[in-house]
DNA sequence: TCCGACATATATCGGACTGATATAACGATT
DNA sequence: AATCGTTATATCAGTCCGATATATGTCGGA
């Protein structure tokens, strides 16, 4: 799936900024299972202009720069929905500097091995926390994503962020659990081995 | 961490040619959170051989394409240590395509959102197996990653194969609880507005 | 028995994407 | 007053993925 069409999905929210569109992935509904960068946003935004699947608004603010609110037509709420059915879904794909370097536990000081430890269950914690639909700070936020007219979570939203949370929970589970065992382990065999 | 760093680690296991390196991160010990394609794998190999962090010997085998078997230098180990205790990891980042079709569950058949959530749950089915150490496939496999000389697992290995485990266990385990609970929303949903 | 699919093995390259940087103005904290 | 974080857009160098090419062997099925 290509920023292109991770733009198309983001809007089908409602209208959005491309640094709204960006905080949805990076803080947001998608931010546990997708993420798009600025640098990939705008220009996908551009060409999607050209290619008259999104339109946009150029709303001038008093003391800030413009904005430029972006909203599907017809045809990227169509060309949207064929490429959903059409679609083959990539693999997923997880990438983790911090387990890579705890594979490697063995060769570095206890101390740093804790740290990564602490620091792996510290992201999931705020994971955890920014999926929470209700727990969210913004109170009156503009647009609220995953929800329907009404205001109603939707069905495929609610099922995504419960997925994200039992794989949150299962994770810190892990590691309250585990994690002085290994730190012990690494002691034993830091003492055979000096 | 960029693919030379991955590289440098997949070595610290023993030698390896390019090949094998990809299996690693495809089926191996790195797979549930590192991915590099061999089109990155090859230029890192090659620019570390220039750097003398690895060095190969070429074997050429009867019938088959030459094989170079790389391994690393003391330089290279010392390198990649350095960048264990030096580096600050970078942000985990999770990519589901599934995940982010899901959220428009409500815009497709039911069918088609049954048919991705049994492809998700058998992906993370496949990983399971694939991360458990003993129940590889591979008895006699040329190089046994993520133990030591004496063959003993190293306890930094299990404690993150120990973690993958957990999140494609709660994940699968998720799925059985709410899988229907989604479609029997998704219809009545669907009953409401036509 | 032949054919296609899959595995081993290296190499290259176009296109996509990230991460950093530039610009600009404001509020908040120090 | 100075630095930092936030809102907002834009660009670009460098990195990486995915596809493709090349060469050869095995294995299962039609």
């Amino acid at each position: 799936m290509d920023v292109r069409t991770l733009c198309l999905g983001a809007l089908m929210g409602g209208e959005a900024t491309g640094y709204e569109i960006r905080k949805m992935f990076e803080d947001g509904t998608f931010s546990h299972f997708q993420i798009a960068s600025l640098g990939s946003i705008y220009p996908a935004l551009t060409k999607l202009t050209q290619d008259g699947l999104v339109t946009f608004v150029e709303h001038e603010q008093e003391n800030r720069p413009d904005k430029k609110v972006y909203q599907l037509t017809q045809e990227g709420r169509r060309t949207f929905l064929r490429t959903l059915l059409q679609t083959r879904p990539a693999e997923d794909r997880y990438r983790s500097d911090i387990l890579f370097m705890l594979t490697f536990a063995e060769e570095m000081p206890i101390e740093l091995t804790e740290a990564l430890i602490d620091e792996f269950a510290a992201r999931h914690e705020l994971m955890s926390h920014q999926i929470d639909p209700d727990n969210e700070d913004k109170q009156g936020s503009p647009s609220t994503y995953g929800r329907d007219e009404n205001g109603n979570p939707k069905p495929g939203c609610c099922f995504v962020a419960g997925l994200g949370q039992a794989m949150c929970d299962a994770t810190l589970k892990f590691i309250r659990e585990n994690k002085q065992g290994l730190l012990d382990e690494l002691r034993n065999f830091k003492a055979r081995k000096p």
